[in-house]
DNA sequence: CATCTCCTTAAGCGAACGTTTGATATAATC
DNA sequence: GATTATATCAAACGTTCGCTTAAGGAGATG
């Protein structure tokens, strides 16, 4: 019983702070307003997190895990390329709803401040940095180019985060007295959405295509650029 | 002679902020860091603008402006659809180019504890919005399909937007020591590159190859799902 | 019961926060 | 030079910051 309030309190400090570290950022929220959001005293975010820090260690370690567990639990080998790019963005989109808010902190949580999140972070894209690569040259991609990989690298995340940003960023002004109602009747830049699952089952494989088409593009390009290079040096 | 030297320290007190809250985020820099490294008196920013908050107003101010201008400097009823994209692409390529700092600064640049910033990107957002939608139409995109406007919807600014981010990332924890030496080496994920002028231009034609096959993939599907409709239809 | 472990608290520390006030210096204008 | 406008400064305000210390409460164990 005691156990089952222990873990309450420290897993109240995590949420509150996720919460207000994706609305407000880190830096902005202080220990205070977390303890007083997750009903502790203060002292118990040194007690359980080494401090705040110790929080931002935590919500980034348990999101990269899950986020790197995500764009990798795909088997490549045994579907087709197009399937697997599907199955990969289903995860994702799965991984971003599941866990929007630590998302955002994670993801965003980039200060030049704060050498042990710089290091951290470092730390995750390194160690899954071979398994990405391998998913690049499955797809056709010259693992060599430095341009090109520099240009896909991270791009379906970046494309999944950013779509998770707005609809957060939306949600969170409208009706919440942010903006003056007169402006929230024109901030929607389309007709409200609800962010079912047909709708993520349609962003999936409108992404998906996106993707798929985008990415053939740019290795048929290099082909035909390729091929115009020894038809020059032929004249 | 003196009036040059007024505007000085209102612009050291500019850039000084800009590089600041680039790298630690608005919220983690204080005034007397940004008087110190402006090398002025820290009343000179209420002086000069109000207060820290008036700061971040015109670095988005100016930064939004820049930006819009960038994305519609461009006449899309006289050349062809692609290379209106490429000259799109273009802009904002050189955009972020002359003000990665800024652009930082102005993007990230949302806090929902600061409502004036919210309103205020919100009017810039609103105030384009026609223009933007006009351009989706031009290439084919149904503007009347909310996922579809949901999809694309920023979609060219996130990706050049993220290349810039994660090149000012590299650029300033390599060589300044918040890395572990041992680590520095691994943290590139692939060989150093030159960002010159043919690497843009280079660049460039890839997200332009990649976004015209993408959005045409879009389209195409969307295409193809109703001929399929009416076809189940018919029997 | 005594002891240990874990959890929780109140009070306090030194530092920093953004803004304000009043004074002074400098520049511009007549 | 006198006056006005602008720029700059030092000092101070009330508040907040993250962390620490010492104490006490509750539960587990022998």
């Amino acid at each position: 019983m005691a156990k089952d309030l222990k873990k309450e309190a420290k897993k109240r400090i995590f949420d509150a702070a996720v919460s207000l570290f994706a609305r407000k950022g880190y830096a902005a929220v202080g220990i205070r307003e977390i303890a007083k959001k997750a009903d502790v005293n203060i002292c118990m975010i040194n007690y359980y997190y080494g401090g705040k820090v110790g929080i931002l260690r935590e919500i980034i370690n348990e999101c990269y895990e899950k986020y790197y567990r995500a764009i990798t639990h795909v088997d490549i080998n045994d579907i087709p390329l197009e399937q697997c790019v599907r199955a990969i963005i289903k995860n994702l989109v799965a991984f971003f709803r599941e866990n929007t808010e630590s998302a955002l902190v994670a993801f965003n949580a980039l200060s030049f401040d704060i050498p042990e999140i710089v290091d951290l972070k470092t730390r995750w894209t390194v160690e899954y940095r071979e398994k990405v690569n391998k998913f690049f040259s499955q797809i056709g991609l010259d693992t060599s180019d430095a341009t090109q990989m520099n240009f896909v690298h991270g791009l379906l995340t970046t494309i999944v985060e950013s779509h998770f940003t707005r609809r957060f960023f939306y949600e969170h002004i409208i009706g919440t007295g942010t903006l003056a109602k007169s402006r929230e009747a024109n901030v929607l830049p389309e007709p409200a959405l609800d962010y079912d699952d047909a709708f993520y089952e349609n962003f999936t494989e409108m992404l998906t295509n996106f993707y798929m088409h985008g990415v053939t593009g740019i290795a048929t390009k290099k082909h035909e650029k390729m091929s115009g290079e020894q038809v020059c040096i032929e004249k």
